[in-house]
DNA sequence: ACTTGACCTAGAGTCGACTCTAGCTCCTAG
DNA sequence: CTAGGAGCTAGAGTCGACTCTAGGTCAAGT
């Protein structure tokens, strides 16, 4: 109770989560601090452990595909103060639903993807005949093919990309 | 069995596709046909069924976050014929990995996300008292606040990022 | 006194995957 | 014979989320 708030370097602050120090600057000049960041001797930035914590989230939400702009609502929102729960439970929503829609859709791709892995396996074991009567393969020009569906209208309008992360300094 | 190979335009692959004709001519560029795209009159692109097949997966590779260049390996892997199937297998499963750990991660995030929506959702039904009682919230600077679990070195290093698609054009 | 290291700002650069533009050629319908 | 529409190429532009650079301040250690 009477921890004096532990204040933190930018690098410190660094280190615990993951972001760089350019992120984190960032991630300052476009607001998704929810309350503003404090200032020290010199106007280097001090953080508290509650800054981690909000840190932790947004990396969260940032991991799950939210964009910098709806964070930085969130973040509004929350230093609004209470009164606004409505809408901050509106922007959750929005973004859980758009997250299970992409594990749907990774989970689509998987079974693509685990599907033709098989194929390869059974070709790769080739010495064992039995593996031919699982019938799963159906060349194509020359490329095992399998369509799992009507695929195409299930991806259309929705795409996943993955980024090279920020290197794992937690210790 | 006679299909004498219906020939199609690109605008019509972009139609069945969902790509658009510009997205179609750059992985053209890219090199992401197995089997070079053939011409016809006046060096207009002519595809065939197969070249759709082709683009589903692609598509799927793609939705599911494989990059230009892998997706291009493959297909050059595919184009050389058999022989290659151990490096396929290989290229496939790393992907396979990949895919399974995006959606872990983005199951975890999803927990916190709806942890966070399930909170909300206890604060604006505040007319019954039972709703505190579950004990959910723990409020840090106006923000109802719940770290679950370790959270920070679960993200480091991978990072999901979804865009907005082609538009779904298909009939 | 001076070097080192962490920090500061403003702004430029990067990367991946497209998307768009300019300026051209065809073919077909009126 | 001409206007429209679809296609072509080369190359420039865009977008999001950082990352990096230049040029400077400040405090501590030797």
């Amino acid at each position: 109770m009477a921890e004096v708030t532990t204040s933190l370097s930018i690098g410190q602050v660094a280190e615990r989560t993951g972001l760089s120090v350019h992120a984190l600057r960032f991630y300052e000049r476009e607001g998704l601090f929810a309350n503003p960041v404090q200032r020290g001797s010199s106007g280097r930035r001090v953080y508290g452990e509650d800054d981690v914590e909000w840190l932790t989230i947004c990396i969260i939400l940032r991991a799950s595909g939210m964009p910098l702009p709806a964070i930085r609502r969130y973040a509004e929102l929350v230093s609004e103060g209470a009164g606004n729960e409505k809408e901050r439970l509106n922007l959750l929503r929005q973004h859980q639903e758009r997250v299970n829609i992409q594990i749907g859709q990774l989970t689509q791709s998987l079974d693509l993807i685990t599907f033709k892995v098989g194929v390869y396996e059974d070709i790769l074991s080739e010495g064992d005949p039995t593996a031919c009567l699982t019938g799963r393969q159906q060349l194509s020009f020359g490329e095992p093919e399998g369509d799992v569906g009507g695929v195409v209208a299930m991806f259309a309008g929705l795409d996943v990309e993955q980024e090279v992360g920020v290197d794992s300094r937690v210790s």
